[in-house]
DNA sequence: CCGTATCCTACCTGATACTG
DNA sequence: CAGTATCAGGTAGGATACGG
């Protein structure tokens, strides 16, 4: 039996793969992260950071590095001094904030019915 | 500015509802619990329990209640003994489940390439 | 059957300092 | 500018035992 219809047999049982993606996209700061990336337009650490309204950078960094082993963020470096640095979405990535977004968007308009 | 343009801007600001709603909703068992509900069957505790494999009885409780309070899922205890309760989702419940499905169906079809 | 109470651990957070 | 390193403190989450 699977949690619900919607779903083959087998996701988001214990130990499946699904399980750990759907973790790591839940996560606390990832979904601020890709929604600030939904634009499409590329952006640096600090632009994302001052996005990510409250992430420390070490959030910020482990977040990023966790998206990236998944393939759903890019990171861009180019060789300059001072360093310049650009994260944007993979194909991938973008696949995954189309459904992300109708999900915020929805919790953005019903936020303040849901806490009275 | 807003975190990006698909959102109002003070939407997911620090401090801002939006924030906690997301954080509940995003929480390690909330998408379970909620797509088990999806169907629209109402489900017992322990059938939950099941679904939302790996779960313990304090996160489920936790979770339980706070969905409870945030008006996304509905409990009715009918007084019998043994007891018996059922949970489900109240209409704004239906709402979300229905942007929270596709977010997780996307996650179901495509976590094998985002690990290897 | 449906939970609560308790304890314990792991991670998140915040601050600070430092590097290429 | 774009991070990494470290440490102290708090909180979310897990395991287990017990109660209505």
């Amino acid at each position: 039996m699977s949690i619900a219809s919607a779903f083959p047999d087998q996701a988001f049982t214990q130990g499946c793969p699904t399980r750990v993606v759907l973790d790591h996209v839940m996560s606390k700061w990832s979904p601020l992260v890709l929604a600030a990336l939904s634009d499409g337009e590329p952006l640096r650490w600090s632009e994302l950071r001052r996005r990510a309204e409250g992430v420390s950078e070490k959030m910020l960094a482990q977040t990023l590095r966790m998206l990236e082993q998944d393939g759903l963020v890019l990171r861009h470096a180019r060789p300059v001094v001072p360093p310049h640095v650009e994260y944007s979405l993979t194909p991938l990535g973008q696949g995954l904030v189309e459904r992300l977004v109708p999900l915020m968007t929805w919790i953005a308009e019903h936020a303040d019915q849901i806490l009275e």
